[in-house]
DNA sequence: TCCGGGCATGACAACGTTGTCCGGGACCGG
DNA sequence: CCGGTCCCGGACAACGTTGTCATGCCCGGA
C-alpha cells in the first residue's frame, strides 16, 4: 500500500530519454529504439534500458513524439452546449466509441450555447492540432473555421447546420417530426394544439416550429400564434405559460414540446393536475414510458447522430474528398398513450 | 457562403511561423513576438505579420509551444465507466466547470468497467502529459499510477477508492445511505426487505450491501440472504429476480436498489402491476418524482462529487503537499411517498 | 592479411515554438 | 561629429522525441 500525495520528492521533473540514457549508459537513440520496439538492440542493452526506465518511472512524452513525427495528435475535439446534458452525453458516448475504433480520444467541451465561447473552444482545439472537430453549432457564423478546415482540420456539424459554411452536417428530420406530432394529435380530434419551443434563434427550435405550422396546415388545424410559446423557458416561466395556454374560451387541449428539457419542465409543472392535456414531446427520454400517463414522443437515435458524424469525420481524415454531405436522420413517432387522449 | 470539405487544396501542410516569417519578410522571432503580443515590434511590421498570418491561416501549434515552455498541457484526464451514463456526465460537467475556471480542458474516456482499459487510458493520458487525472476506479490495483504520481501527475479518485494506493479520494456515504433506507422502510412496518445491488466486486455495491446489513441490524429486521440479489443485472434477469423475491410464504414487501440503473430496471419490470412493493433507490434520477408512485431515493450531489475532486486536484497542482485526503460526501433520504406504503 | 558485410550503437538534425542574447540603426545631447 | 541609449529585429539554442546516416566491431572468405 503506497501513500501518495504531493508529499515525497517535491514535484520532480519528469524523466526524459536523456535521463534514462545516462542511467543506462547508452545513447538517447538507443533508448528510443527500446521504447519503440525497434530491432537492432542487443538484449542485454535493452534490459539495462528497461531497468533504467523502470527505476526513473520514465514515460515517453507523446506531445514531443507527435511533434517530431508529424503524426496526428490522436484527439478529436467535440464542442457542444453542455456535456452534462444526457442528450449530449449520449452523443459523446457514440463519438467516443467510433473514435476509439480509430485509435483516438475525445476532447469535449461545453459552449453553453454561447457562439463566442464555441468559437474560442473550436479554435483552441485547432491550435492543439486535434485531428478533427465535431461541433454542435451555437451560433450562425462559422467562417472562422474556414482557414482551419483549409489547413486540414476537418469539421463536421451535428444537430444543427453551420451558419455560413457548407460542410459535412448531420441533422435529424425536425420538420417531419413535428408534422407527424401534429397529425397524430389531430387524428385524435385535437383542434387546439399548442407548441412550446426553445429559443427561436436555435436552428432546431425554428425548424420544429416550421414543422408545427406545416403540420397544422396539413392536418387542417388552425395555426394560432397565441398557442405558440418559444423559449428560453425555465420552471417558473413554464407554469405561467401553461396557465395562459390552458385557460380561456378556447384553451389548448394538446401540447407539442420542442425538446426533452421542455417536456420535463411541462411534466413537472402539470404534475398532480387532474387531467393533463395530450402531449407529444420532441426527443425521447428515459422513463418517458413510466411517467403517468406515459409520454408520446418524437424519438430519434442520438447515438446514430454521434456515430454518423464521427464516421463522416474519419472518412475525411482517411482522405475522402467528396463534396460536403448533409445527412438527415429519420425520426419516429413513439406513441405511448398520452396522445390518444381525445380532445 | 464557403463550401468546404476535403476538396480544394489537398490537405495542405499547416503554415508555421517560418512560413509566416518568409511571407512577411521578417524573422521567425518577430512572428512569435506578434503572436504573443510581446512589445518591441514596430506597428508597421506587426501589421505585415498579421496580414501574412491571416493569408496563410496560421495558428500557432500549442503542443510545440507547451513543449518549449515546459508549461502544462492545459488538460486534465478523466477516466470513468461510461461517458454516456447521465450519472457520469453530470460528474464530467462539474469537473469541466472547475477545470474551466483554472483554464484547462477535460479529456474524458470510458473504461467500460474494465481495469485493463482503465490502466491503459490513464497511462496514455500521463504520456500525453495531462496536468492531472481524475479516476473512477474500475479495478482494485492502482500501483501503476505510483510512478506517474511521483513524477508529478496528481490523481484523485472519485466514487470509489483506489485499490492499493492511498491518495486523494472523494466518496459518498454509501453505508449511511443504505442504513437510512432500511430504517426508513422499517419505520413503516416493513420486515421483509430485499436488496438488489450491483456486482459485489464494485466498491460502492459492496459498501451499500454492508450498509443494508447494518441497517437491518439497527432496525431490528432479520437479514435474510435469500432477499439479496447482487448483479450484474439486466432487463430479463431482473424480472426473474423480482418474481423470486416477491413470491413465496414470506415475500419481500419492500425493495432497496443499489444504483440508478437498477432502480430503473426494477421500475420497468414492475410497471403495470397493481401494487408495487415499497421502493427506495440509491442515487436520485430525473423524473423520480414523476413516475407513479414517485420513488423515494437516497440522493447525493453528483456535481459536488466532481467539483470536490477537481478542486482537490487543482489544489495539488497549486502545490498543496498535505497528506492525502479522503472526503466523504453526505447523502440525503428524499422521501417521495413510495416508501411510506405500509407493509 | 585484407576486405566486405552485418550488427549494435551513436551523432546529429529536425519537428514548431520561445527564451536569451546580440547587432545595427535612429536619435539625442554635448 | 562622437558616444550613449533606445528600439527593432534576428541568430541561435533548447524543449523531448525520432529519422537519417555514420561509425566501430566482429566475422567469414579470399
Amino acid at each position: 500500500m503506497t501513500t501518495l500525495s504531493g508529499t515525497g520528492p517535491r514535484r520532480v521533473r519528469r524523466a526524459t530519454m536523456s535521463d534514462v540514457a545516462r542511467l543506462a549508459g547508452v545513447s538517447i537513440k538507443t533508448v528510443s529504439r527500446v521504447v519503440n520496439d525497434e530491432p537492432g538492440v542487443h538484449q542485454a542493452t535493452a534490459e539495462r534500458v528497461l531497468a533504467a526506465i523502470d527505476q526513473l518511472g520514465f514515460r515517453r512524452n507523446l506531445s514531443a513524439r507527435n511533434l517530431r513525427r508529424g503524426s496526428s495528435a490522436g484527439i478529436v475535439g467535440l464542442v457542444m452546449e453542455d456535456v452534462a446534458n444526457p442528450f449530449y452525453s449520449e452523443l459523446t458516448g457514440a463519438v467516443e466509441e467510433v473514435a476509439r475504433q480509430h485509435g483516438r480520444h475525445v476532447l469535449a467541451a461545453s459552449s453553453g450555447e454561447d457562439p463566442d465561447r464555441e468559437r474560442e473552444l473550436a479554435l483552441e482545439f485547432c491550435a492543439r492540432r486535434v485531428d478533427g472537430l465535431i461541433v454542435v453549432p451555437a451560433g450562425v457564423q462559422h467562417g472562422y473555421l474556414v482557414p482551419e478546415m483549409r489547413a486540414g482540420t476537418p469539421a463536421v456539424f451535428v444537430d444543427r447546420p453551420a451558419g455560413d459554411v457548407v460542410a459535412d452536417t448531420v441533422l435529424v428530420d425536425n420538420i417531419g417530426g413535428t408534422v407527424a406530432a401534429v397529425q397524430h394529435l389531430a387524428r385524435y380530434g385535437h383542434r387546439r394544439i399548442a407548441f412550446l419551443g426553445d429559443a427561436p434563434d436555435i436552428f432546431t427550435a425554428a425548424e420544429r416550429l416550421r414543422g408545427f405550422r406545416e403540420g397544422c396546415a396539413r392536418a387542417g388545424v388552425r395555426y394560432d400564434e397565441d398557442l405558440v410559446a418559444m423559449g428560453p423557458h425555465d420552471a417558473p416561466g413554464i407554469g405561467a405559460t401553461l396557465r395562459r395556454l390552458l385557460r380561456g374560451p378556447e384553451p389548448a387541449t394538446a401540447l407539442v414540446t420542442g425538446n426533452n428539457r421542455i417536456t420535463v419542465l411541462v411534466l413537472r409543472a402539470l404534475a398532480g393536475q387532474r387531467d393533463r392535456p395530450a402531449l407529444v414531446g420532441f426527443d425521447d427520454f428515459e422513463l418517458a414510458d413510466l411517467v403517468n400517463p406515459p409520454v408520446t414522443v418524437i424519438a430519434h437515435d442520438v447515438a446514430a447522430l454521434g456515430r454518423t458524424a464521427a464516421e463522416l469525420l474519419f472518412a475525411r481524415l482517411d482522405g475522402d474528398g467528396a463534396p460536403p454531405r448533409r445527412v438527415v436522420l429519420p425520426v419516429r413517432l413513439v406513441t405511448r398513450g398520452s396522445g390518444e387522449v381525445p380532445a
